[in-house]
DNA sequence: TCCTTATTGCAAACCGTTTGCAATAATATT
DNA sequence: AATATTATTGCAAACGGTTTGCAATAAGGA
């Protein structure tokens, strides 16, 4: 269930840390390689988890310290997902293509979604407000087809610009 | 400084409540007043403060244990402002329409916004993926005007649909 | 008015994240 | 290559927003 990850940014991230004068240690360039190869979005525990399978040492702060310099940087967005599956935030790598975030607040399967009207909105803040749109999140709840039940059962799913799913998760709210 | 709440829905908070068989206390009823007059988005902190102004009793557990039900009722929304105020959330009562909230990353200013392409998103989402939307957050961040500088300052800037301006807050981004 | 049970207040726990600080290691300088 | 500089790390402890357990209280139905 991998992300909408294809569309990649040119440099990778240790690239672009590099070129800002940040040093590459090994832990760095590790949580790097979690992100930017990273089937779905994950949180800070989950990137934990996974960096120390190469690096059992490696410490959570770490985690939260790269996180948030990237923030800063720009280069991964920081995701709530209507905290669907909990309090956390989740990461991914920034995209060229905007996406927004999709959650059935029944069974918790979130899923990408693209269309040209989120860029829309961006145009209507620059033209209306003078605002010069930097980044926006857009995290969508509702019920996918399936949890609405039999009286939809007929109709045929079209796939359309939904992207993928990425997780059936606990759902909280 | 008000939100957009002059569109308000027909029932009161009260109402939907008793509707739904809550027992309507006076700490309930003190904290449906607070965020039903609410000038601005109100964390759980800010809602105790106000309420301790009638009833000083008055403990933040019945604070969060009530937007607790009035969140999963669907008649208050939870905002995180893209996290530019701090980790909180915060609340307000949900509108008839649909807006979303934009932040200046440089001056932490917050306005509402409201565009037919909200709708659109919703629209393409039904179409194309057969998903019923019940609830999309929208949370953009950028640059305002005055923070973008000189080069901007002959511009006019339109008014357009920026509904208000809700606070210049400490930015973190 | 009594009964039932939802709701409250208090206290403590919880959990994701941040901070202080000394040790370590990446880069610049020699 | 050796050294100096300082960003980055790991550990431990704190932080802040939110949740939980539990006994006392009070709302609404009988
Ligand atoms: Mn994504
Ligand atoms: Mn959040
Ligand atoms: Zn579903
Ligand atoms: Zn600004």
């Amino acid at each position: 269930m991998p992300m909408v990850h294809n569309i990649r940014r040119q440099a990778g991230l240790a690239e672009l840390a590099q070129q800002r004068g940040l040093r590459l240690t090994s832990q760095r360039r590790l949580i790097f390689s979690i992100l930017e190869s990273a089937p779905t979005h994950l949180n800070a525990k989950q990137i934990l988890e996974e960096a120390r399978k190469q690096d059992p040492g490696i410490d959570q702060v770490t985690v939260y310290r790269n996180l948030s310099v990237m923030k800063r940087m720009g280069v991964i967005d920081e995701l709530d997902l209507l905290h669907l599956r909990g309090e956390e935030h989740y990461y991914e790598v920034r995209q060229l293509r905007e996406h927004c975030h999709v959650g059935c607040l029944s069974c918790g399967q979130m899923f990408e979604f693209v269309t040209p009207a989120m860029k829309a909105i961006n145009k209507a803040l620059e033209k209306e407000c003078n605002y010069k749109v930097a980044y926006a999140r857009i995290e969508i709840g509702g019920y996918c087809a399936k949890c609405r039940g039999k009286e939809e059962q007929g109709k045929v799913i079209q796939k359309g610009k939904r992207v993928r799913s990425l997780t059936s998760a606990t759902s909280r709210i």
